[in-house]
DNA sequence: CTTCAGATGCTCT
DNA sequence: GAGCATCTGAAGA
């Protein structure tokens, strides 16, 4: 697992670094893992496209003020979940949302929470944009508002930085150095100039 | 491959 | 009451 000390740092920095780490979600004796591959950085002190921006604090925006590595998820539109990991130090509302992984551990039970089948039985276009985002990545790893505020450590869900920890090898562990992707983030129109900022990656 | 409508409920005004 | 850090399946090119 890596230390919270990683999630106490630049928030872009942070969402760069989460690239090809992996989440690791646990429950019901299951244990999922899934590689890391698009993210957006979220700024609560300057940038409009954050729920905290202005440091506004809700209900809903609490847990961004908690310490790094805090879980952040929310319901958007009525019915798709989104994960934020919180980052810079306690206080400081920010985080990284993951717009997109790659299952490692566990494609049968991932397929079924997605499909209701067997990763076998996936057709090709689902196969092909099977993690690709946000609310796709929640569904698959079984993750809800029951792990919003969850405090980073706890075994429901880790990030590491490699699937060693969990007994696993990963070819693309050893595939050299990472090609990271730059853009504007999605569906964050509503920011005003901050829809253009290059806070999102992918590799 | 692309566009498009519809689903659905929480949050804040 | 408006709007939202989205996804799916159907239809057309």
């Amino acid at each position: 697992m890596v230390p919270q000390s990683f999630f106490d740092r630049d928030t872009v920095a942070v969402a760069r670094d989460l690239l090809g780490k992996y989440l690791v979600r646990r429950y019901d004796g299951l244990v999922l893992a899934a590689r890391i591959t698009e993210t957006e950085a979220y700024i609560g002190r300057m940038d409009r496209a954050c729920h905290a921006y202005n440091y506004r604090r809700t209900a809903r925006t609490e847990p961004l003020f908690a310490p790094p590595g805090t879980a952040y998820v929310y319901l958007i539109y009525g019915m798709h979940h989104c994960l934020n990991l919180v980052t810079e130090r306690e206080g400081e509302p920010a985080a990284v949302l993951i717009r997109g992984v790659q299952a490692r551990r566990g494609l049968d039970i991932i397929a079924e929470n997605r499909f209701r089948c067997k990763a076998e039985g996936m057709t090709p276009c689902q196969r092909k944009h099977f993690l690709d985002g946000p609310g796709k990545v929640c569904a698959g790893l079984n993750i809800d508002r029951r792990l919003n505020g969850l405090p980073y450590g706890a075994p429901e869900l880790e990030v590491c930085s490699s699937l060693a920890e969990i007994g696993l090898s990963d070819p693309a562990e050893d595939g050299g150095p990472l090609r990271i992707h730059t853009g504007v983030r999605i569906g964050v129109d509503y920011a005003g100039e901050d829809a253009g900022l290059p806070w999102r990656f992918w590799i």
